[in-house]
DNA sequence: TCAAGTCAGTTGAAAGTTCAACAATGTAGG
DNA sequence: CCTACATTGTTGAACTTTCAACTGACTTGA
């Protein structure tokens, strides 16, 4: 993009080679890694990643039930697109809806059996997946610098976004 | 598979404490960090991230052209993908297709004035979310650390998809 | 009590991605 | 040359996400 300045009178800052390296890298990782994890779970277990972490919020909280709210800011998805989520697992019989009792605009959604079945047919060869991709490529160091990293981006954006 | 079984155990390895923080940080990072980038261009750019790495790719070689299955590589998409993208691109008319003069199968997506113009207009401001969200979040040290954790992945995917 | 405003969740359409199938061309071996 | 196979890129259908509009229920203040 080096050339493709506007002849603005504010130059922006463009990024300079180290971090470039570290904004390509990180970028490209991230597409690599996510993909194969994706096609891992789509081809063994049959469910995108957004049904998998959907399964996992909902399987690790009490009840196995979440308001949709909830579930929406656990899993970082608009309300839109968690709702026609949820609808697509409930056809295939792996979350119910329910009533809010204390909220009757709310809506529960609920683990079943099934669901979590399902779950625990998925869970192992992801993890291994996340182990061999991820976790083996680093070092302990690295493990912990990119829990640093990650926390600090997390914090960034959202001062930003605020 | 990353089984760390015992004698007759098919127990996966879970992941214990600290790579879970390092994996959860990292995902949750992935996740706002790049929400909040493809906000800021569909917003102040009115295009997805996808168009613009197409059209940062197409700007930064010669002739600003290039074969359709190069651009799929370089932009790590499917080759589905990027004629569906190639072609929404050629209605705006950032991009053309030519014919390839040395393969007949081939095409050659190359980028028009048009398109380098909405470049250039869009790349200041995503340069400075890159900069804002990505690049001030971290000191020099973990820019250096997450250049060489992002290689350390990809290389690990690359081994391990191969 | 009621009106205005907010919040929860859903919906349908538009936009984008994936998947499998396909036509056309190139390549290698007998 | 001819056949078999591989590669390039496109297509349409199915699927997922986004966007804006909407319903119904809660909340607040007069």
């Amino acid at each position: 993009m080096a050339d493709a300045r506007g002849a603005t009178s504010t130059e922006p800052r463009w990024l300079d080679d180290d971090e470039q390296r570290a904004w390509r890298a990180y970028m490209w990782s991230t597409k690599v890694l996510f993909d194969a994890l994706d096609r891992q779970l789509q081809r063994d277990a049959d469910m995108p990643h957004a049904y998998f972490e959907i399964l996992v919020r909902l399987s690790e909280v009490e009840g196995q039930a979440l308001r949709m709210s909830e579930l929406a800011d656990q899993t970082r998805s608009s309300r839109s697109r968690l709702s026609h989520a949820v609808a697509r697992l409930e056809e295939r019989g792996w979350v119910v809806r329910e009533d809010c009792p204390t909220d009757r605009r709310g809506q529960i959604a609920k683990l079943t059996d099934t669901g979590y079945a399902a779950l625990g047919d998925a869970a192992p060869g992801h993890v291994a997946a996340v182990r061999s991709f991820l976790i083996e490529a680093l070092d302990r160091e690295q493990l912990d610098q990119l829990a640093a990293i990650g926390e600090a981006i997390i914090a960034k954006v959202a001062a930003g976004a605020a």
